[in-house]
DNA sequence: TGCTTTCGTTAGAAGTTATAACTAACGGAC
DNA sequence: GTCCGTTAGTTATAACTTCTAACGAAAGCA
């Protein structure tokens, strides 16, 4: 979407194509999911003859790694977004339920059950770590009392994967926490396992969440 | 598997080669995953050719319903018999990561991303009351103290869910933390998430599960 | 022994991803 | 302005997939 306006007008219409490609992606993706994505059905859509897509993606993993890619990137950005506005935990929690549920599919996309050959690139660890960096600024400004449990202890050893962010184990432990639970109660939703039960799921979610801030 | 000796050498056939079906179905399915599994491939395991395989099951989606239901009954067999070994919430916790670990797929089947067009016929949804009994049980033998949450005050007048299992609404908020709790960690390790991430997976569940026995 | 049901076959339709080979059009250099 | 290389889009094709239709053969039953 940002920036078409680079170099030649060649690579202009090649980004506006796949932009477009993308698009039709996910509004099939979002009624169909992931799975059932066909380039064939795209290229049709388009007004365009099967193979011609592959111009512009290798195969259709090359799209899917795509789209994967922009959710990852959309979640950090709307999480950034509040938090720069001075969302707190309880605030961010909220505001991933309504990305979560303003389209299934796509949190499904990078959150539930994985491409079976599918091996995320680089890139998309490293938006993912941003992710969590958020999180945990987020959970490192609410008191943490208590005393360590086991795993903090394992934490405060095997902290590679928050790189270099100041929190101390309990924030880190909070932080899984927060990502685990509120994962928890939303792919359940997102997948339809509460459906016929009766509850309301937004009320679940906001328990988890108060049980977890309150410690 | 069970009481093949039914009735007619016809029928005991037919089952016989359902299971051998299923058999290979369930090995697919736990290499690739189960979006891609085969009724082809499957055909041509068994030394058949490709269209044969319908005379036993009508579609593809009928073998998945047969493996999804298979599966909730597997994880609901094997939580019930540990709870009738005298297993507590603690014991059936990690009951229920050992099932799962054991074959990852066969839980992303039940409580993963469902497949685009499928629904679940009703009998599948009474084995998922069972397991959830079972956990209602174990549930209700631990200490709820602690005022009730507004989430409890819902669940009092939305319990339809529970059938007519007598818990009361702390015990059934319970269930649904644990349920949503374990879920979380699991869903997140099966998937791949933590891979990478340096820390223990297991020692993450125990300590949510600590957590929530800790209340 | 014959009848009927069922099983497994081949053939084929309608999809899919993906490759190969060709044409046409576009953009930059001279 | 013309030429030429790159690229876009085409059709044809291969190798898959699920699933239907029609046929032959085998097995069970009376």
């Amino acid at each position: 979407m940002a920036q078409t306006d680079t170099k030649t007008p060649r690579e202009r219409y090649r980004a506006q194509v796949r932009a477009e490609i993308k698009q039709h992606a996910w509004e099939q993706i979002a009624t169909t999911g992931a799975s059932a994505l066909s380039l064939n059905a795209i290229s049709k859509q388009m007004g365009m003859s099967g193979p011609a897509l592959y111009r512009y993606y290798a195969s259709r993993d090359e799209l899917i790694t795509d789209l994967i890619r922009d959710a990852y990137r959309s979640v950090a950005d709307t999480l950034r977004s509040a938090s720069a506005a001075g969302a707190d935990l309880a605030e961010l929690a909220h505001t991933l339920r309504r990305w979560a549920l303003e389209d299934p599919q796509r949190y499904l996309l990078i959150y539930g059950t994985p491409v079976p050959g599918y091996h995320a690139p680089d890139d998309i660890t490293s938006i993912s770590f941003e992710t969590m960096a958020i999180l945990l600024d987020a959970s490192a400004t609410l008191p943490s009392d208590g005393p360590a449990t086991p795993f903090d202890t394992h934490l405060a050893e095997h902290r590679d994967w928050a790189g270099d962010h100041p929190a101390s184990p309990a924030v880190l432990h909070r932080g899984l926490s927060f990502w685990t639970r509120m994962h928890g109660v939303l792919s359940l939703e997102l997948a339809g396992h509460f459906t016929g039960m009766g509850f309301d799921p937004a009320l679940l979610f906001t328990a988890e969440l108060d049980a977890l801030l309150a410690h």
